[in-house]
DNA sequence: CGATGCTA
DNA sequence: TAGCATCGG
Protein backbone atom coordinates (compact mmCIF):
# COMPACT_ATOMS: atom_id res chain seq x y z
CA UNK A 1 0.00 0.00 0.00
CA UNK A 2 2.49 2.72 1.20
CA UNK A 3 1.87 6.14 2.24
CA UNK A 4 -0.60 7.78 0.28
CA UNK A 5 1.15 11.18 -1.00
CA UNK A 6 -1.38 11.69 -3.64
CA UNK A 7 -3.24 14.37 -3.25
CA UNK A 8 -0.14 16.59 -1.60
CA UNK A 9 1.97 16.15 -5.02
CA UNK A 10 2.31 18.06 -8.17
CA UNK A 11 3.31 16.06 -11.17
CA UNK A 12 3.96 16.29 -15.15
CA UNK A 13 3.34 13.88 -17.71
CA UNK A 14 5.68 12.81 -19.86
CA UNK A 15 6.56 10.39 -22.57
CA UNK A 16 8.73 7.81 -21.89
CA UNK A 17 10.07 8.30 -25.62
CA UNK A 18 11.81 11.12 -24.04
CA UNK A 19 13.95 9.53 -21.33
CA UNK A 20 15.87 7.76 -23.71
CA UNK A 21 19.63 7.27 -22.37
CA UNK A 22 18.26 7.41 -18.93
CA UNK A 23 18.21 4.76 -16.52
CA UNK A 24 15.46 3.59 -13.86
CA UNK A 25 15.07 2.32 -10.71
CA UNK A 26 12.23 -0.18 -10.67
CA UNK A 27 10.49 -1.19 -7.66
CA UNK A 28 10.49 -5.31 -8.52
CA UNK A 29 7.69 -6.16 -6.31
CA UNK A 30 5.89 -3.77 -7.10
CA UNK A 31 6.04 -4.11 -11.25
CA UNK A 32 5.83 -7.86 -10.47
CA UNK A 33 2.49 -7.75 -8.07
CA UNK A 34 1.05 -5.23 -10.66
CA UNK A 35 1.80 -7.89 -13.36
CA UNK A 36 0.49 -11.09 -11.58
CA UNK A 37 -2.57 -9.30 -10.52
CA UNK A 38 -3.47 -7.91 -13.85
CA UNK A 39 -2.20 -10.57 -16.64
CA UNK A 40 -5.29 -12.88 -15.87
CA UNK A 41 -7.84 -14.61 -17.75
CA UNK A 42 -11.95 -13.40 -17.56
CA UNK A 43 -12.40 -15.61 -14.51
CA UNK A 44 -9.58 -14.31 -12.62
CA UNK A 45 -7.19 -17.47 -13.85
CA UNK A 46 -3.40 -16.48 -14.58
CA UNK A 47 -1.23 -17.19 -17.16
CA UNK A 48 0.24 -21.01 -16.82
CA UNK A 49 2.88 -23.02 -18.36
CA UNK A 50 1.74 -26.57 -18.71
CA UNK A 51 3.06 -27.79 -15.43
CA UNK A 52 1.61 -25.01 -13.49
CA UNK A 53 3.49 -22.66 -12.66
CA UNK A 54 2.23 -19.03 -13.00
CA UNK A 55 3.85 -17.04 -15.70
CA UNK A 56 2.02 -13.97 -15.99
CA UNK A 57 4.56 -11.84 -13.80
CA UNK A 58 7.10 -12.76 -16.28
CA UNK A 59 4.93 -12.35 -19.29
CA UNK A 60 4.41 -8.29 -17.89
CA UNK A 61 8.03 -8.19 -17.33
CA UNK A 62 9.64 -9.88 -20.86
CA UNK A 63 7.25 -7.11 -22.95
CA UNK A 64 7.37 -4.15 -20.34
CA UNK A 65 11.48 -4.35 -20.01
CA UNK A 66 11.89 -5.16 -23.69
CA UNK A 67 10.03 -2.17 -24.61
CA UNK A 68 11.76 -0.04 -21.95
CA UNK A 69 15.32 -1.06 -23.42
CA UNK A 70 13.57 -0.83 -27.18
CA UNK A 71 13.38 3.08 -26.24
CA UNK A 72 17.03 3.03 -25.12
CA UNK A 73 15.68 3.03 -21.11
CA UNK A 74 18.05 1.57 -18.87
CA UNK A 75 16.12 -0.27 -16.00
CA UNK A 76 17.55 -1.81 -13.27
CA UNK A 77 15.16 -3.61 -11.03
CA UNK A 78 15.39 -3.50 -7.23
CA UNK A 79 14.29 -6.58 -5.15
CA UNK A 80 13.00 -6.39 -1.82
CA UNK A 81 14.78 -8.67 1.11
CA UNK A 82 13.55 -8.83 4.57
CA UNK A 83 10.81 -6.11 5.76
CA UNK A 84 11.82 -4.09 8.95
CA UNK A 85 10.08 -5.66 11.66
CA UNK A 86 7.97 -2.77 12.20
CA UNK A 87 6.07 -3.87 9.07
CA UNK A 88 4.83 -6.78 10.52
CA UNK A 89 1.46 -5.52 11.26
CA UNK A 90 0.81 -4.41 7.93
CA UNK A 91 2.23 -7.70 6.60
CA UNK A 92 -0.60 -9.36 8.17
CA UNK A 93 -3.21 -7.02 7.51
CA UNK A 94 -2.33 -7.96 3.99
CA UNK A 95 -2.62 -11.54 4.65
CA UNK A 96 -5.77 -11.15 6.12
CA UNK A 97 -7.34 -9.51 3.14
CA UNK A 98 -5.68 -12.26 0.55
CA UNK A 99 -7.94 -15.15 2.41
CA UNK A 100 -10.59 -13.00 2.82
CA UNK A 101 -10.79 -12.60 -1.13
CA UNK A 102 -9.67 -16.26 -1.73
CA UNK A 103 -13.26 -17.15 -0.20
CA UNK A 104 -15.00 -14.66 -2.30
CA UNK A 105 -13.24 -15.71 -5.27
CA UNK A 106 -13.83 -19.49 -4.92
CA UNK A 107 -17.76 -18.41 -4.07
CA UNK A 108 -18.13 -15.93 -7.59
CA UNK A 109 -16.32 -18.74 -9.55
CA UNK A 110 -18.95 -21.61 -8.24
CA UNK A 111 -21.47 -19.16 -8.83
CA UNK A 112 -20.87 -18.33 -12.56
CA UNK A 113 -20.08 -15.20 -11.41
CA UNK A 114 -17.14 -14.43 -14.18
CA UNK A 115 -16.25 -10.29 -13.62
CA UNK A 116 -16.41 -10.61 -9.85
CA UNK A 117 -14.67 -13.73 -9.81
CA UNK A 118 -11.54 -11.88 -12.25
CA UNK A 119 -11.76 -8.66 -9.54
CA UNK A 120 -11.26 -11.32 -6.39
CA UNK A 121 -8.72 -13.21 -8.09
CA UNK A 122 -6.67 -9.96 -8.43
CA UNK A 123 -6.59 -9.52 -4.76
CA UNK A 124 -5.93 -12.52 -3.99
CA UNK A 125 -2.70 -12.40 -5.95
CA UNK A 126 0.97 -13.49 -4.20
CA UNK A 127 4.14 -13.28 -5.45
CA UNK A 128 5.65 -16.96 -4.40
CA UNK A 129 9.28 -17.25 -3.99
CA UNK A 130 9.69 -19.35 -6.91
CA UNK A 131 8.16 -16.24 -9.58
CA UNK A 132 10.52 -13.86 -7.83
CA UNK A 133 13.41 -16.22 -8.80
CA UNK A 134 11.99 -17.02 -12.28
CA UNK A 135 11.91 -13.22 -12.59
CA UNK A 136 15.96 -12.63 -11.56
CA UNK A 137 16.55 -15.37 -14.27
CA UNK A 138 14.94 -13.78 -16.81
CA UNK A 139 16.29 -10.24 -16.26
CA UNK A 140 19.86 -11.92 -16.34
CA UNK A 141 19.48 -13.21 -19.61
CA UNK A 142 18.18 -10.22 -21.18
CA UNK A 143 21.09 -8.65 -19.77
CA UNK A 144 19.06 -6.57 -17.30
CA UNK A 145 21.24 -5.57 -13.80
CA UNK A 146 18.77 -6.23 -11.20
CA UNK A 147 19.55 -5.93 -7.26
CA UNK A 148 18.73 -7.35 -4.00
CA UNK A 149 17.85 -5.16 -1.42
CA UNK A 150 18.63 -6.12 2.18
CA UNK A 151 15.61 -4.88 3.27
CA UNK A 152 12.77 -2.65 1.26
CA UNK A 153 13.47 -2.57 -2.13
CA UNK A 154 11.88 1.10 -2.61
CA UNK A 155 14.93 2.47 0.13
CA UNK A 156 17.21 0.89 -2.12
CA UNK A 157 16.17 2.46 -5.16
CA UNK A 158 15.86 5.69 -3.62
CA UNK A 159 19.53 5.36 -2.27
CA UNK A 160 20.47 4.53 -6.65
CA UNK A 161 18.65 7.49 -7.31
CA UNK A 162 20.15 9.64 -4.29
CA UNK A 163 23.35 8.65 -5.53
CA UNK A 164 23.56 9.61 -9.02
CA UNK A 165 23.45 6.08 -10.45
CA UNK A 166 20.34 6.47 -11.88
CA UNK A 167 18.25 9.27 -12.85
CA UNK A 168 14.61 8.16 -11.45
CA UNK A 169 12.90 5.59 -9.56
CA UNK A 170 10.20 3.89 -10.45
CA UNK A 171 6.86 2.71 -8.30
CA UNK A 172 3.46 3.08 -7.90
CA UNK A 173 3.98 3.91 -4.54
CA UNK A 174 5.38 7.43 -3.04
CA UNK A 175 7.22 5.78 -0.24
CA UNK A 176 10.49 6.10 -2.38
CA UNK A 177 9.98 10.11 -2.18
CA UNK A 178 10.22 9.73 1.61
CA UNK A 179 13.01 7.19 1.28
CA UNK A 180 14.53 10.49 -0.48
CA UNK A 181 14.25 9.71 -3.71
CA UNK A 182 14.89 12.97 -5.95
CA UNK A 183 12.80 11.97 -8.72
CA UNK A 184 9.82 9.43 -8.92
CA UNK A 185 8.07 8.06 -12.25
CA UNK A 186 4.85 6.68 -11.62
CA UNK A 187 2.76 4.34 -14.22
CA UNK A 188 6.09 2.73 -15.76
CA UNK A 189 5.13 -0.67 -15.43
CA UNK A 190 0.88 -0.11 -16.41
CA UNK A 191 0.14 1.92 -19.15
CA UNK A 192 -2.58 2.63 -21.57
CA UNK A 193 -5.60 1.91 -20.92
CA UNK A 194 -6.78 0.78 -17.97
CA UNK A 195 -9.61 -0.71 -16.43
CA UNK A 196 -11.77 0.78 -13.27
CA UNK A 197 -12.51 -1.88 -10.18
CA UNK A 198 -16.14 -2.72 -10.28
CA UNK A 199 -16.82 -0.24 -13.22
CA UNK A 200 -16.93 -0.44 -16.89
CA UNK A 201 -15.33 2.84 -17.24
CA UNK A 202 -11.14 2.94 -19.00
CA UNK A 203 -9.25 5.54 -18.21
CA UNK A 204 -5.73 6.57 -19.85
CA UNK A 205 -2.62 6.06 -17.74
CA UNK A 206 0.05 8.03 -18.72
CA UNK A 207 3.78 8.05 -16.95
CA UNK A 208 4.12 11.27 -14.54
CA UNK A 209 7.42 12.64 -13.00
CA UNK A 210 7.43 13.64 -9.30
CA UNK A 211 10.21 15.89 -7.98
CA UNK A 212 11.14 15.56 -4.78
CA UNK A 213 12.09 18.83 -4.42
CA UNK A 214 9.17 20.50 -5.67
CA UNK A 215 7.30 18.54 -3.65
CA UNK A 216 8.97 20.17 0.01
CA UNK A 217 8.43 23.39 -2.18
CA UNK A 218 5.05 23.58 -2.82
CA UNK A 219 4.52 22.37 0.86
CA UNK A 220 6.84 24.49 2.16
CA UNK A 221 8.43 21.67 4.55
CA UNK A 222 12.00 19.62 4.43
CA UNK A 223 12.20 16.11 3.93
CA UNK A 224 12.00 15.25 7.37
CA UNK A 225 9.24 16.86 8.05
CA UNK A 226 7.76 15.63 5.15
CA UNK A 227 8.30 12.03 6.28
CA UNK A 228 6.09 13.38 9.97
CA UNK A 229 3.29 14.13 7.37
CA UNK A 230 3.52 10.57 6.33
CA UNK A 231 3.76 8.95 9.70
CA UNK A 232 0.67 11.17 10.37
CA UNK A 233 -1.06 10.20 7.81
CA UNK A 234 -0.26 6.21 7.90
CA UNK A 235 2.81 4.15 6.58
CA UNK A 236 3.24 0.48 6.26
CA UNK A 237 5.00 1.26 9.39
CA UNK A 238 1.83 2.29 11.29
CA UNK A 239 -1.06 1.70 8.92
CA UNK A 240 -3.59 3.26 10.68
CA UNK A 241 -2.03 6.55 11.35
CA UNK A 242 -3.63 8.97 13.08
CA UNK A 243 -7.44 8.85 13.25
CA UNK A 244 -9.30 11.52 11.01
CA UNK A 245 -5.67 12.86 9.76
CA UNK A 246 -5.49 13.11 5.97
CA UNK A 247 -3.31 14.40 3.62
CA UNK A 248 -4.76 18.04 3.99
CA UNK A 249 -4.74 18.13 7.97
CA UNK A 250 -1.28 16.53 8.05
CA UNK A 251 0.72 18.76 6.23
CA UNK A 252 -1.48 21.71 8.37
CA UNK A 253 -0.31 20.12 11.05
CA UNK A 254 3.46 19.98 10.18
CA UNK A 255 3.44 23.33 8.87
CA UNK A 256 2.03 25.39 12.46
CA UNK A 257 4.16 23.08 14.91
CA UNK A 258 7.70 21.65 12.95
CA UNK A 259 7.71 18.39 13.92
CA UNK A 260 5.35 15.30 14.40
CA UNK A 261 5.88 15.50 18.37
CA UNK A 262 4.57 19.03 18.54
CA UNK A 263 2.01 18.13 16.47
CA UNK A 264 0.84 15.38 18.26
CA UNK A 265 0.55 17.14 21.68
CA UNK A 266 -1.67 19.42 20.30
CA UNK A 267 -4.59 16.45 19.72
CA UNK A 268 -6.70 14.79 21.25
CA UNK A 269 -6.36 11.46 21.45
CA UNK A 270 -3.04 11.16 19.00
CA UNK A 271 -1.27 7.70 20.45
CA UNK A 272 1.13 5.82 18.09
CA UNK A 273 1.40 2.47 18.28
CA UNK A 274 5.10 2.41 17.91
CA UNK A 275 7.56 5.32 18.52
CA UNK A 276 7.91 7.76 15.80
CA UNK A 277 11.07 8.23 15.62
CA UNK A 278 11.40 4.73 15.28
CA UNK A 279 9.45 4.79 11.80
CA UNK A 280 11.26 7.79 11.01
CA UNK A 281 14.54 6.41 11.46
CA UNK A 282 13.43 3.59 8.84
CA UNK A 283 12.96 6.06 6.23
CA UNK A 284 16.21 8.55 7.12
CA UNK A 285 18.84 5.94 7.17
CA UNK A 286 16.97 2.52 5.99
CA UNK A 287 19.14 -0.65 5.35
CA UNK A 288 20.74 -0.71 2.09
CA UNK A 289 23.62 -1.64 0.44
CA UNK A 290 26.51 -0.87 -1.56
CA UNK A 291 27.18 -4.47 -3.37
CA UNK A 292 26.02 -3.70 -6.57
CA UNK A 293 26.71 -3.11 -9.72
CA UNK A 294 25.47 -1.60 -13.27
CA UNK A 295 26.01 -3.16 -16.31
CA UNK A 296 23.53 -3.54 -19.32
CA UNK A 297 24.44 -6.38 -21.91
CA UNK A 298 22.76 -7.28 -25.29
CA UNK A 299 20.48 -10.17 -24.66
CA UNK A 300 21.25 -13.76 -24.23
CA UNK A 301 18.52 -14.75 -27.18
CA UNK A 302 19.11 -18.18 -26.52
CA UNK A 303 19.27 -18.18 -22.77
CA UNK A 304 16.10 -16.10 -23.14
CA UNK A 305 14.34 -18.78 -25.34
CA UNK A 306 15.51 -21.63 -24.07
CA UNK A 307 14.04 -20.73 -20.41
CA UNK A 308 10.62 -19.09 -21.31
CA UNK A 309 9.96 -21.04 -24.65
CA UNK A 310 11.14 -24.30 -23.74
CA UNK A 311 10.58 -24.49 -19.71
CA UNK A 312 8.26 -21.93 -19.36
CA UNK A 313 5.95 -22.61 -22.72
CA UNK A 314 6.11 -19.08 -24.17
CA UNK A 315 5.65 -19.00 -27.98
CA UNK A 316 9.05 -18.97 -29.65
CA UNK A 317 7.71 -16.37 -32.46
CA UNK A 318 6.84 -14.13 -29.86
CA UNK A 319 10.08 -13.90 -27.82
CA UNK A 320 11.97 -13.86 -30.36
CA UNK A 321 10.10 -11.69 -32.22
CA UNK A 322 10.49 -9.09 -28.96
CA UNK A 323 13.98 -9.46 -28.50
CA UNK A 324 14.90 -8.47 -32.18
CA UNK A 325 13.56 -5.00 -32.01
CA UNK A 326 14.61 -4.45 -28.23
CA UNK A 327 17.99 -5.28 -29.62
CA UNK A 328 17.45 -2.97 -32.55
CA UNK A 329 16.22 -0.44 -30.39
CA UNK A 330 18.46 -0.28 -27.93
CA UNK A 331 21.63 0.16 -30.73
CA UNK A 332 19.40 2.95 -32.69
CA UNK A 333 19.43 4.73 -29.02
CA UNK A 334 22.88 4.39 -27.99
CA UNK A 335 24.03 5.66 -31.47
CA UNK A 336 22.08 8.73 -30.53
CA UNK A 337 23.07 9.10 -27.63
CA UNK A 338 26.83 9.07 -28.59
CA UNK A 339 26.13 11.53 -31.55
CA UNK A 340 24.45 13.95 -28.66
CA UNK A 341 27.71 13.29 -26.65
CA UNK A 342 29.75 14.48 -30.07
CA UNK A 343 27.48 17.47 -31.03
CA UNK A 344 25.17 18.44 -28.03
C1' DC B 1 -0.13 -6.07 -19.29
C1' DG B 2 1.38 -6.30 -24.31
C1' DA B 3 0.86 -8.84 -28.69
C1' DT B 4 -1.88 -10.36 -32.25
C1' DG B 5 -6.03 -11.08 -35.08
C1' DC B 6 -10.07 -9.45 -37.16
C1' DT B 7 -12.94 -6.00 -39.24
C1' DA B 8 -14.43 -1.97 -41.82
C1' DT C 1 -4.63 0.70 -40.62
C1' DA C 2 -7.14 2.33 -36.61
C1' DG C 3 -10.02 0.42 -33.32
C1' DC C 4 -11.77 -3.17 -30.80
C1' DA C 5 -11.62 -8.21 -29.16
C1' DT C 6 -9.20 -11.82 -27.44
C1' DC C 7 -5.09 -14.46 -26.89
C1' DG C 8 -1.01 -15.38 -24.42
C1' DG C 9 0.89 -19.50 -20.92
Amino acid sequence: MGVNLRDLVPKTTIDLKNLSGKSIAIDAYNALYQFLAIIRQPDGTPLKDSTGKVTSHLSGLFYRTANLVQMGIKPVYVFDGTPPALKEVEIKRRARIKEEALVHYERALKEGKIEEARTYAQATSRLKDYMTADSKRLLTQMGVPWIQAPSEGEAQAAYLAKKGDTDYCASQDYDSLLFGAPRLIRNVTISGRRKLPRKNVYIEVTPQIVELGQVLKQLNITHKQLIDVGILMGTDFNPDGIKGVGPKTAVKLIQQHGTLEKAASTLKQAEFPVEPKRIREIFQHPKVTDNYHLTWKEPNVEGVVNFLCRERDFSEDRVRKALKKMIEGSKKAKGKVTLEKFFG
